[in-house]
RNA sequence: GCCGGGGUGGCCGAGUGGUUCAGGCGGUGGGCUGCAGACCCGCUCUACGUGGGUUCGAUUCCCACCCCCGGCUCCA
């Protein structure tokens, strides 16, 4: 079956080819590291973590970056680097607030479950690179310097707004930015920009002391380790601008080659009552805070729950629901898992076909939704329908074939990897707490049959604890209990 | 203002020119249970923003309108 994606950039499924049959180049843009990472950015980040997993599905092999921007996003206000403002703040090193918040970013989507990119670049790391790649745009005439600052000439090319269908003369109509003065055209954006004197991060250049402007970092990382084309670039639709447009003008006027990327893939974003969850708007949840609250592959099963291009409320009932849905899956796991010890060998029956069949088709139905641009909430809901079927055919049955009960362990395990889902570690050991209570509810019954005068039983329950290492002294203030 | 995306049953959320359909959560009735839970079955009124149009037939296509969200150099 063929996979079909949405391509932003021509707003239509198209079937999915890469440029080489089955390996594919994929540039995820990254966070600016300069605080905790939160729900907003988990969506995207959990569903291009999908989209590569049912890639891999599919037999393609996938070389997936994503890069760390450490360098060159300035906050709105006060035109100030995000990271050295912060650092400041805290009276650290800018590249010791960095290592902090991209050391917990990547431990947060491990916490989720996402599969880690095969590299994640840094900004910093590729400073000779981007003034490389400046120069060359200088010398193709595609940018210009004035007083230390490089900008992009937009006017130089043609294709500008392709993607996001904004035309350069309209774009000063609702605009909130202040022109840059050394700027040819109010719609060029900057490459390099020189450094005030006292700057925390700054790097001496062809033009003196600067640092790079925000989208040439992601454009030169992706150049440099995909190739001068990308199979597939996403980020959350945000970024179609003026970040990824201002990626192709870079990139293609650079290289040549168009296009710079085949398929553009956006997500939609996660709101919180109804508005988009921004650091900016300081409605945000950290997905540490969520992680609190909700169990990860609930959080998963919620953000799947909507079609990644689809906007998706974060709310408490939601993740609730979600909470229980799981529940429902897991329940079904663990039947078919206590039907394998007492399953036997041997021919299938007339209903152990029919499940077989049922199966077959529904595992088909959820190929067929992910194949139409990962559609995970038509998948889970296949899932559900699985579910429902296997809960309603170990009902029925008083044994299985072993076979077939594994070959459905297998499909419904297998699927649900796809999604990042079942991979809770389900042989749970003992908390302490636990321990504790029951002990402690076993003592309570065992007095309470002492009183009755039930010492048979009670001296039983006192044998057996000593057994699994709990020692139990009757003593004049009650029973007291210890492990050996 | 310009440009996108969207309005589906109590809540969430797929989908489609037509006959049985999503699915989940919640509620409710029943089955199974000594009870509870899990699980299964049923129900949750004419579900598809409003008004037109095309069509034998539209929630799905076209037009207009209303409302919501987003982008228009901070953003995942």
């Amino acid at each position: 079956m063929v996979l079909r994606v949405f391509n932003t950039i021509d707003g239509k499924l198209e079937e999915f080819r890469p440029l080489l049959d089955t390996h594919v180049g994929m540039y995820v843009c990254g966070p600016t590291v300069y605080d905790w990472t939160h729900m907003g950015h988990a969506r995207t980040y959990l569903a291009f973590d999908v989209i590569v997993r049912w890639l891999k599905f599919k037999g393609f092999s996938v070389f997936y970056v994503q890069n760390i921007t450490d360098v060159g996003h300035l906050t709105e206000d006060s035109a100030e680097d995000k990271i050295a403002k912060k650092a400041k703040e805290k009276r650290i090193e800018p590249m010791q607030l960095v290592e902090f918040y991209m050391r917990e970013y990547l431990k947060d989507l491990d916490l989720l479950g996402v599969e880690r990119p095969d590299i994640s670049p840094r900004a910093t790391g590729h400073l000779i690179e981007i003034i490389e790649a400046v120069e060359s745009l200088i010398k193709k005439e595609y940018a210009y310097e004035v007083n230390g600052n490089v900008f992009f000439d937009v006017s130089k090319f043609e294709d500008y707004g392709m993607l996001s269908k904004i035309k350069p003369k309209a774009m000063l109509a609702g605009s909130r930015f202040e022109i840059h003065p050394d700027k040819r055209n109010p719609q060029d954006f900057a490459l390099w920009k020189k450094a005030e004197k006292n700057a925390l991060l700054k790097w001496w250049s062809p033009w003196g002391y600067g640092f790079p402007g925000w989208h040439i970092e992601c454009a030169i990382m992706g150049l440099k380790y995909l190739g001068s084309q990308l199979d597939i670039h996403g980020g959350a639709r945000d970024l179609v601008f003026p970040h990824h447009e201002n990626e192709i003008a870079q990139c293609e006027a650079l290289t040549g080659k168009k296009p710079f990327v085949k398929y553009w893939l956006h997500t939609g974003f996660l709101t919180i009552s109804g508005e988009k969850m921004a650091k900016s708007l300081g409605n945000y949840v950290t997905v540490r805070e969520a992680l609190e609250k909700y169990e990860a592959e609930a959080i998963r099963l919620f953000v799947l729950s909507a079609h990644y291009r689809s906007e998706i409320n974060f709310t408490d009932k939601r993740l609730r629901a979600a909470e229980a849905g799981l529940r429902r899956l897991y329940n079904t796991i663990s039947s078919l898992e206590e039907a394998m010890e007492h399953s036997v060998k041997r021919k299938l029956t007339e209903a152990e076909k029919k499940i077989k069949k049922k199966v077959e088709k529904l595992e088909f139905e959820f190929v067929e939704a992910m194949d139409e641009d990962f559609n995970t909430p038509q998948a889970i809901a296949t899932l559900f329908e699985l579910s429902r079927e296997i809960n309603r055919f170990l009902g029925e049955q008083k044994q299985a074939s072993i076979e077939l009960l594994k070959e459905i362990y297998e499909a419904l395990l297998e699927k649900g990897k796809v999604l990042g889902l079942f991979q809770r570690e389900r042989i749970k050991k003992p908390s302490e707490k636990l321990v504790n209570d029951l002990v402690k509810l076993l003592v309570e019954l065992r007095e309470n049959l002492r009183r009755k005068g039930d010492f048979e039983l009670s001296d039983g329950i006192r044998a057996k604890l000593r057994e699994s290492g709990v020692v139990l002294e009757d003593t004049s203030e009650g029973c007291k209990w210890k492990l050996t």
